[in-house]
DNA sequence: CGACAGATTGACGAAAGTCAATTACGGTGG
DNA sequence: CCACCGTAATTGACTTTCGTCAATCTGTCG
């Protein structure tokens, strides 16, 4: 019935700031929930009623224009908190872009348990904080780089953010598989898919990475695109 | 000596979640500042070594690259917090637009009395989570608007923002001193000063703002504004 | 094997950037 | 109070980048 002490984000996800007798209790206030690949979790502008952990799979934040145009404004990895505590709203849409499980709990609960726990409030700070410049970084890759550059620095990003079957340490990768497509690449760095495979082409030509399949990349010339990344004039 | 008791932003900045007594041991660990416009508090990339609370004034956080492109990735306004607790590294410049006194502390005396006052830790996390939907909803600007309705949106949100001589309700303002010159805005919208001058004439050309001096905006049409900045097509 | 979504490629157009010249504001000092 | 100066902002001509639309290709899966 305890599904936390055999939860494989336990020692990763907020939970990790709870002792065990803490953890069993918000354990009894989460929901397991599969997800699958494009269901969406929480609607843009809905009033906040859950927040989550993620146990498995990938998932996008997004917000979109009334005309259809939209912009992914986070993706959230296994051990990652989804959600808007303390607040009315949500303001994006949560999203599975692969299968998934989350482990829900009604916002109202959660905020009152973690009042109670002032080392999870800590955690979840922490989290923030450390998300909040993320995306700040975010701000400048789209106020003000080419598509040269947002590309490089994606594919740079993504290198040694993926592969986190966690624990033991592996440098950035030199080959993965996206979680992406191709539209969600340009829903990340406000281009269009078009511009994305053009720029990806280039790299290609330029030998700085392949592309043996629609998802994977491998990175043939790292330092090459992190000067491209920098500097795409150089 | 306790700066606290007579602070114009006492019930406003964080320190509102602190009593009496504690109010002024954090006191005792603040140090009063002023900037002078132009002037740098933090820079980016240095060790995290001050955190601050903004007494009067607007700042700028801003990142850049190396050859000189900038983004503005945060204003902070009197009330606000400044400074990267619990990190090592401060992301951003912070830098005063208009002459300014910050209440500063240091890092780690900070992180060590907020970790003891769960009460301030809850409140900087509810500002934090505000910041982070306001700068998520940032990224939709930057990645999916044009230029037109970049500056209608930033001009409905700082009609929405300034005049906080807080206290009294006054709604949205149609008329007011903008803090920033041309290239602040462009820096803020990832525009360049060109194209913020020649779209905020159009809008004058149509009858939606009036721009007497310089920093001045009189919003005359906010309906028409509102309508540019939801879909510049329309 | 074939169908279909997803990705690529090409031709074209529009939006914003660049560079350079001009104008206007706002502060200073006579 | 007015003239002057320097910075900031505007304006114009031109270029570049990216977006748009349409056609084609490809790999994934039934």
């Amino acid at each position: 019935m305890d599904h936390c002490s055999t939860c494989v984000v336990r020692n990763r996800a907020i939970c990790a700031a709870l002792g065990t007798d803490e953890v069993s209790l918000l354990g009894k206030m989460g929901r397991h929930h599969k997800l699958v690949a494009g269901q969406t979790l929480i609607w843009e502008g809905e009033d906040s009623l859950l927040v989550a952990n993620v146990i498995d799979g990938i998932l996008k934040l997004s917000t979109s224009m009334s005309d259809g145009r939209e912009q992914i404004v986070g993706v959230v990895y296994p051990s990652d908190f989804i959600g808007r505590p303390f607040g009315s709203q949500t303001q994006y849409n949560v999203t599975a872009l692969t299968d998934a499980h989350v482990c829900t709990f009604s916002s109202s609960d959660f905020d009152r348990f973690a009042r109670e726990h002032p080392d999870l409030e800590h955690k979840l700070l922490e989290r923030t904080l450390a998300e909040l410049d993320r995306t700040r970084r975010w701000l400048l890759l789209l106020g003000r780089m080419t598509a040269s550059e947002k590309i490089a620095n994606f594919l740079i990003d993504m290198s040694e953010r993926l592969i986190r079957p966690d624990c033991s340490f592996n440098g950035p990768a030199n080959a993965f598989d996206l979680p992406f497509g191709r539209q969600q690449i340009a829903d990340i760095l406000g281009l269009t898919i078009e511009t994305v495979s053009r720029r990806l082409n280039d790299f290609k030509a330029q030998g700085l990475i392949a592309v043996p399949s629609r998802r994977r990349i491998e990175i043939l010339d790292r330092d090459g695109l992190e000067t491209v990344a920098e500097n795409a004039s150089q």
